[in-house]
DNA sequence: TCAATTATTCAAGGATTGTTGAAACATGGA
DNA sequence: TCCATGTTTCAACAATCCTTGAATAATTGA
């Protein structure tokens, strides 16, 4: 992942609402959720979301496919994984003191 | 970390000087960097840097202590740590497919 | 083809963020 | 005390982002 692209996903993290949407479709599964289930769960017009979902879409956290008159959202698991990676070592320059920190504090980082 | 601190360092990320920043403040170690040294480094204006290491702090990224005339800045590991961490279990709900892709992306996060 | 459903695009306005130069503040040395 | 150095604060303006309702587009079933 380059750094424009890591900027655009911080960008597209930062705001509440699309934070909870990426959660929602993390949850959510392979499946993903239409536009409207989204708007609806957060009780958020149609419009708000939409401009939202593109947001995310541009920043390439989310993908979305058409299935029937509903458009379906679903979140990028690789974007998401680049983006963690990016932060360990890109950003945080691969610095050993970060990694101990994540483990310290219990992160789910190390299987073992 | 919280949701609330989440946003805030995203948002902080998301601006290019100020990831620029916190890449040197993190290359540059515990003993961190003066405000004007990051200014030149950068070729910006001490006002702009100053406003952007505001916002830094303001996020927990980074924390500053004076030193005679001059305020050196340093990363907060601990933060970047969270924030990483975050990144991980809050928002990425722990999922082992994200864990998964950052491990087969070589990410620097299993030493074994 | 017409109507209903699902969702996006557009335009306008408000809110927030970023940039700039001038002024102010803090520190240390002459 | 006076000056130089290092940095922040302030005010103004530009740029970007967010929200809203109205209009538009795509799909399906009657």
């Amino acid at each position: 992942m380059d750094e424009r692209q890591a900027l655009s996903s911080f960008a597209a993290l930062s705001q509440e609402r699309r934070l909870a949407i990426v959660r929602a479709l993390v949850v959510a599964g392979p499946e993903g959720l239409a536009a409207g289930v989204i708007a609806e769960r957060m009780g958020v017009s149609a419009t708000n979301v939409s401009f939202h979902l593109k947001e995310l879409e541009r920043s390439r956290l989310i993908s979305q496919r058409r299935e029937s008159r509903s458009i379906i959202y679903s979140a990028s698991y690789e974007a998401l994984a680049d983006l963690v990676k990016f932060l360990m070592e890109d950003c945080c320059a691969g610095h050993p003191i970060i990694r101990k920190n994540v483990e310290e504090r219990g992160g789910l980082l190390c299987p073992g």
